[in-house]
RNA sequence: GCGGAUGUGGCGGAAUUGGUAGACGCACUAGACUUAGGAUCUAGCGCCUAACAGCGUGGGGGUUCGAGUCCCUCCAUCCGCACCA
């Protein structure tokens, strides 16, 4: 028998899909186009684990069958390379990021050709290389140089606002900003110095600079975006965050909120990611209501709520402690005391804050503000269970009806009244929002949805507010006080930022002597000597965070080499939207974020035509560990097999999953390994040592990383196509178990000896029987109809089916197996390329058109109909498919078998579904 | 606490529109072949049963001739957000 030597056909359909350049995409063609992209990888030091691969291997096989469906498939890959962990590592060892990145690349590249991807890396990025993040710095002086224009919505040039100004000031224009800015008419902008027109206009650029307050991690000796920071620490090295008012670059991605909520209806994207945006999002409805405060007539305190009908039951107010109002208003007998609380909150680490949540802190103001509808004064206070960030920092608190304020009301002993109807609310808040209004005047007996309209319209009636939509959604900080990352195109003159040339760019990141911040603080571009424009100026510090580079990367790979431009806009016209875009879920609130909000920006400009980037995203599963453990005595020198450990008192420890094989651990290689184990005892139970396991994260402490270099060593890089396809829906998550890989290498060997006899290559040329293309045809229909739904474990199991059919019955014709090749080749393109040659063909088997399945071999004259008496399965009978009902039930009832079950009754009902069922109802 | 998802054999999973539940693979059992191998082939494999019958898709209820699939309710697991007014 002919060996299925996949040790030397992978390396040679590879080299030959590389010297063909196989996989090119082409630019300008007439036929359709279809884009499949990945997320691309940041290439980190540990080289690719079999998790990676899972979403690649999917998108590969959509790429190929796509193209031998007559598209023009686009389907690149590239790197994500800048980033924190390569900086860390500089730090530690002090090899230059650039030096430890291009390894990785090229390990990385090494790993992802030995798989077969049809990548066509002509069109590589790398958001490293100068090429490239000269378009990422030039997108962000866009974003400087541009404004969002609320009536249009949509963002435009910065000059046009500034030509407003000129004649009309900041009248009858309606610019997004996140607070409210005093209107000025054109003398006043004119007389402005260059200085403080500049901070005017950061209210409005979509790339601005602010003092606010921001994630800050000491550790990491950076900010972080609210992405990155998770329960308290950094989503990067677990390192505590702390709260910080910091000068920051941010991106105004706010102004975007609403069209980023809407434009989720439009794609087809999971469900949850949506929900997660959504969430992030977070519109609400409410109103913007001014309370005037006792003793400062000048001033009132705005309060966001979306409630406005409970103001009734408003008996007190709360400002978040870094809210600008509280040390104007705060009367002189409470500063004190006021001082004592900003200090203890100010110290308070993000961890301190969340964990503290639910205990109640404040402090009183000294001062009262006037409920404008009950006219009582109730007293303001300051607590740090109110954010700065959302809405207006300030609340009116309605304690009946608000479990915080409710928490709050109790521990400070504050009135609390009822004004929805319902139990009692002086022990417990009760927040339904479907019982009438009680207590409160005119909206009394309304239900709460008409009640915030009556107080809504009152409220704009006396003028101390209006009706608000509030989201949750902040501004993006978008500078890093790190060194690996893109400069900003900025320098500073007297303090006022300048934007450099286009023509100026790429500005290079400078060479520095170590990663390390200055001694003053500065970041490590502190180093950079001569880090200074036209001699004299000096550059931003900072540099752009690590989703810079990877919110418009795409747009790059449709025209990756130009010089001119991001990417032509012919060829962004052409290849348009992503079709599928493959990664996994954790990007769900930054970068599938971001990268919506990078196009709708660049859309405004009109520099791409589309205001979605992908239109269909797959979300695929994390493949989780399979750890083994073996149980140790705990004083004798004994290993005790897993089912015996009950008559010992035994440790379970982790053991290399390298010497395990179907949870038996093989001793011998354990002990070459383990030296220590030596002298040891193997308690084994029927002569075997059997290990227990457990699904786990995949991580070098737990002994059990698979890397997919050993399964391609082992059995091929097709059978770990195959194999992690196999392993289920690719969007599930799932523990890598080589359980089972045998079965997936044992089809693609019994698939290469449907073409051989012993040594020979044996395909006969006469035609196929009915049978052999009754097989073919069924094959061929099912898994076309799995790969366009994407589900590739089922389109196998097919693949699986047929070789055993075609095994059973010794068949071996070339019109049957010829389909078969093209059909398995997305899958498993390498054994498909060698049998394509074997059979003759000297074409490139990629772009053979996919074969069509002819329906006439599947239709059948007689379908055997499962009778049901009941909804019992009695017999089956077979009958014409194009029988008449009363026929049918006439042969039913004289079936001696059905008459037997029927027991002397005549049915009552006999349902009869063509192709399915036959069921009587006695 | 809020939001979302998922629960099917010993295991991974299949069942696409309400129509024979458990395809395919692993593991296991028996047999065949054999220069003993972690190879190949054949058969079996949800539970209970000698067999017929019966039971069975997390639990309980409902709609239907018929429910893994639809509705209600409870439970468990996973993920996301978490003082968002």
């Amino acid at each position: 028998m002919s060996d299925y030597n996949f040790r030397e056909i992978e390396p040679k359909w590879q080299n030959y899909w590389a010297e063909n350049g196989s996989f090119k995409a082409e630019d300008n063609s007439d036929k359709q186009k279809y884009y499949v992209l990945d997320m691309f990888p940041y290439p980190s030091g540990a080289g690719l684990h079999v998790g990676h691969p899972l979403g690649y291997i999917a998108s590969d096989i959509v790429s190929r069958y796509k193209r031998m469906k007559g598209f023009n498939v686009l389907h690149p890959m590239g790197f994500d390379a800048f980033g924190l962990p390569a900086e860390q590592y500089a730090v530690q060892t002090g090899q230059h990021p650039a030096v430890t990145t291009e390894k990785n690349i090229a390990k990385y590249k090494e790993q992802l050709k030995g798989m077969g991807f049809s990548f066509d890396w002509s069109r590589e990025v790398e958001t490293c290389d100068p090429h490239y993040y000269h378009w990422t710095q030039w997108i962000f002086l866009r974003l400087f140089d541009s404004w969002y224009d609320r009536d249009s919505n949509m963002a435009r040039p910065i000059p046009e606002l500034i030509d407003h100004f000129e004649i009309k000031g900041l009248h009858n224009i309606n610019p997004f900003v996140e607070k409210e800015v005093q209107p000025f008419g054109p003398e006043e902008w004119k007389a402005y110095s260059a200085n403080e027109k500049e901070s005017l206009l950061q209210n409005f650029r979509l790339a601005f600079r602010s003092e606010t307050t921001v994630n800050w991690c000491p550790d990491l000796g950076t900010v972080l975006a609210n992405e990155e920071v998770k329960d308290g620490f950094s989503e990067r090295g677990g390192f505590p965050v702390i709260k910080k008012k910091m000068w920051q670059w941010s991106l105004r991605i706010t102004a975007y909120a609403d069209r980023l909520l809407q434009g989720l209806d439009t794609i087809d994207w999971p469900e949850p990611v949506k929900e997660m945006q959504r969430n992030w999002i977070g519109k609400s409805f409410g109103a913007e209501i001014d309370f005037s405060i006792t003793g400062h007539s000048d001033k009132s305190l705005k309060i966001f709520t979306t409630r406005p009908d409970t103001i009734f039951g408003a008996t007190f107010m709360v400002m978040a402690p870094e809210h600008e109002l509280v040390r104007s208003i705060v009367s002189e007998d409470h500063e004190n005391e006021l001082d004592k609380y900003l200090n203890e909150v100010e110290k308070k680490s993000e961890r301190d804050r969340i964990s503290g949540t639910g205990k109640v802190t404040g402090v009183f103001l000294g001062v009262n503000a006037v409920n404008p509808f009950t006219k009582v004064e109730i007293p303001i206070y300051v607590s740090d269970y109110v954010l700065v960030g959302y809405g207006t920092g300030a609340i009116m608190a309605v304690p009946g009806h608000d479990e915080r304020d409710h928490a709050f009301a109790r521990h400070f002993g504050l009135k609390i009244r009822q004004v929805v109807e319902g139990p009692d609310v002086q022990e417990e808040a009760n927040d339904a929002k479907d019982a009438k209004i009680i207590n409160s005047e005119f909206i009394s007996g309304l239900l709460p949805k008409d009640a915030i309209q009556s107080i809504c319209e009152k409220v704009e009636e006396l003028g101390i507010g209006k009706a608000t939509i509030n989201y949750r959604l902040r501004d993006a900080v978008f500078g890093r006080q790190r060194y690996w990352g893109e400069p900003f195109p900025i320098y500073f003159k007297e303090g006022i930022p300048i934007p450099l040339e286009d023509s100026d760019l790429p500005l290079i990141l400078p060479e520095i002597d170590e990663f390390k911040p200055t001694q003053e603080g500065d970041p490590p571009l502190g180093r950079a000597e001569d880090w200074l424009f036209d001699r004299n100026y000096n550059y931003e510090l900072s540099t752009m965070p690590g989703w810079a580079g990877s919110s418009w990367y795409w747009f790059r790979y449709m025209d990756p080499h130009n010089d001119q431009a991001f990417a032509d806009r012919d060829k962004t016209d052409y290849w348009g939207q992503v079709d599928l875009y493959i990664g996994g879920a954790e990007h769900s609130t930054g970068h599938l974020l971001y990268c919506r909000f990078w196009t709708k920006f660049l859309k405004d400009l009109g520099l791409i035509s589309v205001d979605e980037p992908m239109k269909k995203l797959v979300n695929q599963g994390m493949i989780q560990g399979r750890s083994n453990f073996i149980f140790r005595d705990n004083k004798a020198k004994k290993l005790v097999s897993k089912n015996l450990t009950k008559d010992f008192n035994t440790v379970k420890l982790h053991v290399d999953i390298q010497y395990v094989k179907n949870d038996y651990l093989d001793i011998e290689s354990f002990k070459k390994a383990y030296e220590e184990y030596d002298d040891y005892e193997f308690v084994l139970e029927d002569g075997k040592y059997v290990c227990s396991w457990e699904v786990e994260k995949m991580s070098k402490s737990k002994f059990n990383v698979v890397n997919p270099d050993d399964i391609i060593e082992r059995y091929g890089a097709d059978t770990l196509r195959l194999y992690e396809m196999f392993l289920g829906p690719i969007t599930d998550a799932k523990p890598w178990d080589t359980h089972g890989i045998d079965g997936v290498f044992r089809f693609l060997r019994k698939f290469w000896n449907l073409f051989h006899y012993k040594d020979n290559f044996a395909v006969k040329e006469e035609p196929a029987s009915e049978e052999e293309n009754k097989i073919l045809h069924k094959t061929l229909k099912k898994v076309e109809e799995d790969i366009e739904r994407l589900s590739f474990n089922t389109a196998i199991s097919a693949f699986m089916i047929c070789t055993n059919e075609l095994g059973k019955i010794d068949s071996s014709k070339r019109s049957v197996l010829e389909p078969l090749v093209i059909a398995l080749s997305p899958f498993a393109p390498h054994i498909a390329s060698e049998l394509w040659q074997k059979l003759g063909h000297d074409s490139d088997l990629n772009f053979e058109p996919f074969p069509k399945f002819n329906s006439e071999f599947l239709s059948e004259d007689n379908f055997e109909y499962p009778v049901m008496v009941n909804g019992k399965l009695r017999t089956k009978i077979a009958f014409p498919l194009d029988a008449k009902a009363e026929n049918v039930q006439k042969a039913v009832l004289e079936n001696e078998i059905i008459k037997k079950w029927l027991d002397g009754n005549s049915p009552k009902k006999v349902i009869f579904v063509p192709k399915k069922i036959i069921n009587l109802v006695i």
